[in-house]
RNA sequence: CGGGAUGUAGCGCAGCCUGGUUUAGCGCGCCUGCUUCGGGAGUAGGAGGUCGGGGGUUCGAAUCCCCCCAUCCCGACCA
């Protein structure tokens, strides 16, 4: 809120994205839509609008979603004769094109995304994690095989682990939903989970195998290569404005958000320092000189505000997470320097006039290196190995964070687990110990340890 | 929908219990002037209020009573 990325709005459950937050928001896009071409999709827009006969159709979607939805149930002065859903998801709208659009393993694979908003009505909502309506991407691809759905949906999932840990400097675990934390619809669902700093967890990217289930409720069938005729598999995927949330919960001081350098607008701020008219002049003329270079390469903001002492902007920029700040004045001038401020460790550089361009990548590299090791030791460190149910409990209570336990593998276990703690199996990790064990809680046979968590 | 709390200036709050010296105050912010400026400046002046809304009690209500509305926090639901 201080750092101006949100405010509340006039409706309950809704935020206003500011401007700064929003910069962040299109810097996420421009980087995550630039993956998704690479990986062969193309975007396009589907309508806000869904017919209640659409939800209806696929059971396990209808029951998942119709109790968060708004409806729109007049129009034009009327009452409409067909109650229209705004969308929580465009599964249905999608489908019902891709019906049209799919006849042939011709046509397969189908590969579209959308960005677009979407509305969830959440009865406790809180800002950026969980608001009425949010922005997101959701991908929506159409294949012939099982098999290569399954590979699809994996491939997403890499790619928001990627984008998630490479720009977002926020270290994921991946795995798998169990049944009860599936995607309403789905066969299998696949997340990343991220551990925000207070020892709660953030799902900050999901990614589905559909199998057939959507092509069956909206008839989606195609000609096979063999000649024959089969539905066709499906995924979909999708993340957030939610990423804010968890990029601020993961990477915030106690003097403000940090954004990570890959993902600034403005990497760079120089504050200017004087005392007289002459040594402003001086000063800034100077400025001017050093930027001469490194407009070329990065956005920079010379903040020259009067109505401001530099102190007090230095707090502001701190604040609002620029990564890197520059201090000029007359002593730097005299000395040919400036002085380069590292916003994840305060620490003061001073650096030659003809050498700040070389230093500046250099810094904001290792600022996103060590904001991403920090986080990642954070995370390490915050992972407890749990055999026990009653460590369990102290430690989730106390500590929070990850508990890696043996779990027995069914619902029963798990819906306890997490009515006793609160906690919940977060996923089942792709990459963890098959060693066998028994279930944290009732002592089953178990051939692997999963993740619980508390989560956002 | 259950439990708890709060609505007083743009923001954060005090005042309420025990009604009247309150012309409703304080801090931050905002506007103007001067001095300042290497880690959230000092000073002098200034603007800004249907005390959430409605009703009631009273000579008199921010303060007591009733109803309504809204928001926040903790649960259930969820990205």
């Amino acid at each position: 809120m201080k750092a101006k990325l949100a405010d509340y709005a006039p409706v309950k459950g809704c935020m206003v994205i500011r401007p700064n937050g929003y910069l962040l928001w299109e810097n996420i896009q421009k980087n995550l839509d630039r993956m998704f071409k690479e990986s062969g999709h193309v975007n396009a827009y589907f309508p806000l609008l869904i017919p209640e006969s659409f939800i209806q159709k696929e059971k396990e979607h209808m029951e998942g979603f119709s109790p968060e939805c708004a409806v729109v149930t007049h129009g034009g002065g009327k009452k409409l004769k067909e109650p229209l859903f705004i969308r929580p998801t465009s599964e249905t709208m999608i489908w019902s094109m891709y019906a049209r659009w799919i006849t042939s393993y011709r046509d397969l694979p189908l590969l579209i995304n959308q960005w677009c908003n979407i509305v969830r009505w959440e009865l406790r909502p809180r800002l950026f994690l969980r608001t009425l309506e949010f922005l997101w991407q959701e991908g929506h691809t159409a294949h012939e095989t099982f098999e290569e759905a399954e590979k699809e949906a994996l491939k997403m999932l890499g790619i928001y682990k990627s984008f998630v840990e490479e720009y977002m400097a926020i270290p994921v675990y991946e795995g798998q939903k169990s049944e009860s934390e599936r995607f309403a619809g789905a066969l299998q669902t696949y997340t990343i989970e991220a551990l925000m700093q207070d020892g709660k967890v953030l799902q900050a990217g999901t990614s589905h195998n559909l199998g057939q289930n959507f092509a069956r409720a909206f008839d989606v069938k195609f000609a096979t290569r063999e000649g024959g005729e089969d539905y066709v598999w499906a995924t979909s995927w999708g993340v957030s404005t939610r990423l804010i949330g968890a990029l601020i919960m993961a990477h915030a001081d106690n003097r403000g958000i940090i954004i990570p350098p890959k993902l600034a607008s403005l990497p760079v701020v120089i504050v200017p320092i004087y005392y007289s008219a002459s040594e402003r002049s001086k000063v800034l003329s100077y400025i001017q000189s050093l930027c001469l270079n490194l407009r070329k390469d990065f956005n920079i903001k010379i903040d020259d505000r009067e109505e401001y002492r530099p102190s007090f902007k230095f707090n502001e920029w701190e604040l609002q997470g620029i990564p890197l700040r520059i201090e000029v004045g007359p002593k730097d001038v005299e000395k040919k320097q400036a002085v380069l401020v590292r916003r994840d460790t305060g620490e003061k550089i001073s650096v030659p006039f003809n050498e700040v361009s070389l230093r500046i990548p250099a810094l904001l590299d290792e600022i996103q290196k060590n904001i991403f090791e920090k986080a990642k030791k954070f995370k390490e460190e915050n992972t407890f190995k749990i055999n026990i149910f009653e460590d369990f409990q102290k430690i989730i209570n106390h500590k929070g964070g990850f508990m890696y336990a043996h779990w027995c593998g069914s619902p029963e276990c798990e819906a306890k687990i997490k009515s006793l703690t609160t906690a919940s199996l977060r996923c089942i990790p792709f990459h963890n110990d098959k060693e066998k064990g028994k279930c944290v809680y009732c002592g089953g046979k178990s051939s692997q340890r999963v993740l619980f968590a508390k989560a956002y």
